[in-house]
DNA sequence: AAATAATACCTAAGAATTGTAGGTATACCT
DNA sequence: AGGTATACCTACAATTCTTAGGTATTATTT
């Protein structure tokens, strides 16, 4: 009945993907699964099914690219944010914090963001 | 191609209804369209289409109730928290603010909320 | 040695939520 | 008379995710 507490928020996903990215030059899928459950210590999840259909867009958006490398005999495929698509990246990230501050705003609005 | 920026994330909308029927008795469907284009200054809307749906399903879900009144030659029909469900209410909105918080956490992790 | 878990990729089908685009009706202003 | 604001609604399409599988290799446990 009641929906289940590691619920991700649809429309986060790819904002989630590009900021890994951002940080790290080239990240493989189940290694982004495991960071963010890292990240998180296991309350937020990932799943497979959701992410390598984001990641595949993305890649065809031409934001992302890959390359395979094969590591202790499994495969890996390798994304990286396409040079020159930073800035996209960098852009996508400040309309996702911009619409987050907006809805703190509303949801809380007596909280206040502040650098450590 | 690229997504407008007034897009909600899917899935905030029914928090948003929680939270400000949380702080108000009793508000209307085009009220509280109004509301959030006030509190985020134009650049948070919801839409109708979004928002009539969300609360006839909360109103199913027996978490909303409604009695209608008429206003100025207008038909108002106010939403309002059943009473013994404010406990689900903040329950809602507290996963919610969970969710924010770890996303918070992948996104921008230098950034700490504090109280004013 | 066999079974299970972990690593690593993938897709299909369905559910859920939202935007777009309409519709209806009244009141107010020009 | 026409346009704008108020106030409700629905249908359809688009998007995004969850669930639930599938394949294959390596590591660990029994």
């Amino acid at each position: 009945m009641n929906d289940l507490p590691q619920q991700i928020l649809k429309g986060s996903l790819s904002a989630i993907i590009l900021k890994l990215l951002s940080e790290n030059e080239s990240m493989y899928g189940y290694e982004i699964c495991q960071r963010v459950k890292e990240i998180t210590t296991g309350q937020m999840r990932v799943t497979e099914g959701a992410l390598y259909p984001a990641l595949h867009k993305l890649e065809g958006e031409g934001i992302l690219r890959t390359h395979t490398q094969q590591v202790e005999g499994r495969n890996r495929k390798y994304y990286s944010i396409v040079p020159d698509q930073h800035g996209q990246a960098v852009d996508r990230l400040a309309q996702m914090q911009a619409f987050l501050d907006q809805l703190q705003q509303v949801l809380n609005p007596q909280a206040n963001v502040r650098l450590t």
